[in-house]
DNA sequence: GTTACAAATGTTTTCGGTAACATTTGTGTT
DNA sequence: AACACAAATGTTACCGAAAACATTTGTAAC
């Protein structure tokens, strides 16, 4: 069927071991040889069966990566992270996608990544902590590393400072003199997004901030949207929200937009995440940035560097977030004096678009 | 090391090929004996062991896609049809993912998943006509598939509807009475990109349209919005822009936005794709929507069918593209009243937030 | 010219599962 | 009772590579 050792071997006038000598690299090989066996091994196409070599190797140089879904823009880059840094370090990722963060589901995605013989395994879906010491406790003969991951001794985890950068979005907000919000959280099984409302709540509560609303969104700008619709219908009245990533607050402008209400001055939007999109809303968003690169990626060097470490000790990583001031927030004016402001922005957009024109 | 059938055997007290013929559900196994060996199984914790599995069976039951970075939105999707549509007949699926088109590295992607041997491989990424079918001739063991590559007679594809979403594109401008046009394209190597700007140029000449500017982003909001800056401040003239992705056009709608220039008034924009977010642009953009989900759904569909197929037939199947028309275009009104407009719009607004609000 | 030893290469066994083939057991038939 | 035959189970060989071990060859040392 397809080309093996023994073909390669038979074509190069050498025992099949000498090949497996070339294909590793080994170093007692003599030029000519080597010479002669790579020639063969271009000239029919070799390539290397997998299989055979976790097989009698018994390890597979691969890291399992267990995630949500990747069409989430902020899962997608730190899948790339994980990826990227495995690669760095010599290893293949394998990748497997659970839509949902049932328990069941996650063990069999584990199951299925152990049956490829992955060494680690990095879980990138939100559990709660009894969930992944579980999981460590189940399958012993894998190491594993939790992305955003409520804190916990016993296992190794990264996550961002979710509740710090809450803390920093509502502090910014008070600055700007706001006094009643609204709160736009992700799904209830996010680790990220419960750390967050739990952030602001506390936060608005030292402050003696009021609360109006509390909406639950699916992290998609529709539901940012309807939130707001709601609010207004309901005749709610907020000067700020706090919603927990860029793409609901997309959905939050728009409405905000549509029924007139003018932003940042009327009320104040606070995004979280800085997509790269946000720089570009009308207007561009205030938020809070995560580097969910930089999560994937230490997730996975925290990760390989555990093995060298005393047993016992855990990686416990958080990372920065930081707030990212644009025009989506800004200190109350007057009231009344919108359709004016207007009409000046107009005027210096104009005025600006005579004068040169500088970067970003 | 890892526990295997023989374990499992002696443990329920049976052969090898028993424990085999549980696991893979053969039918001439008497229940107790089934019963047992599936609790020796659970009591063990077995989990089959991939690679020897691949090396007996010779088949891998598995899909393997070649990808371009899963960062990018429209990306995600077909990966995410692809996986989905390969579950759903039983196959597993192998994600190699590509920094570029660069076609060592696409060979070498390819060779890395043949080593895990998978049966079919699925292309999503752009590559000429030569390259693909290239491939198809270096690796005649694997049955490929290509999504979004140029015509050809010698290979599986499946494609959206570049060209006439990009026709559909223009006819609209076209009813909207515009005659300057900006063109603001994907990276040069994207054969969808490509396809687009080629209709677009077709169409506006077909209709003696002027083109004031091209530009070549890269999918980034950023380069839609760096492409009007330029344009802007070269002065040139213009009342419409075609850009390749909806992302780059947030860009556009953006720059229009902060230099004054009223959208869609004075410059209608029209964007590519129907991401989820871009009907919550301000204003909502105008677009062609395609379907990626269904772009990888049906990938697998034929390339699996097409193994019963005769031989040297070829999948060629192109999805359609549909226009969806929101508030980023309409049919020019009369200049220089764009403030009184926006003082309207605002009332309007106002009168809006009084009354009930329907949902969208 | 032996001996000692390292470099280059070959042979055998192993990994974990499955296919092919072999054997045992039980049942119905004549 | 002897036979045919199917169901249930066991035995052996094999997949492709690599580790462990074995052999040959060449070369330096005495």
């Amino acid at each position: 069927m397809s080309v093996t050792f023994k073909d390669v071997a038979k074509l190069a006038g050498v025992s099949t071991q000498t090949v497996s000598r070339v294909t590793n690299g080994a170093d007692n090989v003599s030029p000519e040889t080597r010479e002669r066996v790579n020639q063969a091994i271009s000239a029919l196409g070799y390539i290397p069966n997998k299989g055979a070599q976790m097989l009698s190797r018994g390890k597979s140089k691969t890291l399992g990566i267990v995630s949500l879904d990747i069409a989430l823009h902020g899962v997608a880059l730190i899948v790339n992270g994980v990826r990227q840094q495995a690669h760095e370090k010599g290893y293949g990722a394998a990748l497997s996608i659970v839509e949902s963060n049932e328990f069941d589901r996650i063990k069999a995605a584990i199951r299925e990544l152990a049956s490829q013989q992955v060494d680690y395994i990095v879980i990138n879906v939100p559990l709660t902590q009894e969930m992944a010491e579980q999981l460590v406790e189940q399958f012993t003969a894998l190491k594993f590393m939790f992305i955003d991951v409520p804190e916990s001794s016993k296992v190794n985890y990264v996550c961002a400072e979710h509740t710090q950068g809450a803390k920093m979005a509502v502090q910014h907000l008070i600055d700007c003199q706001r006094d009643e919000y609204i709160l736009i959280t992700g799904p209830n099984a996010s680790t990220g997004s419960s750390l967050r409302l739990e952030s602001w709540r506390y936060e608005l509560a030292q402050h003696g901030k009021k609360i109006a609303a509390s909406y639950e969104g699916d992290w998609e700008a529709k539901s940012g949207y309807l939130a707001i619709r709601d609010a207004l219908a309901r005749k709610l009245a907020f000067d700020a929200v706090l919603v927990a990533n860029d793409q609901m607050a997309l959905g939050v402008l728009c409405a905000l937009s549509e029924l007139g209400v003018s932003v940042p001055d009327r009320v104040s939007v606070v995004g979280f995440d800085n997509i790269s999109d946000s720089a570009f809303f009308t207007p561009p968003l205030t938020t809070v940035e995560q580097d969910f690169l930089a999560l994937g990626q230490q997730a996975v060097k925290r990760l390989l560097n555990s093995t060298e470490q005393t047993p016992h000790s855990y990686c416990q990583l958080i990372l920065p977030t930081r707030l990212i001031a644009r025009s989506s927030t800004s200190v109350k004016t007057k009231q009344g004096e919108n359709a004016q402001q207007i009409l000046n922005h107009l005027d210096k957009a104009r005025a600006l678009l005579q004068s040169s024109v500088q970067s970003r």
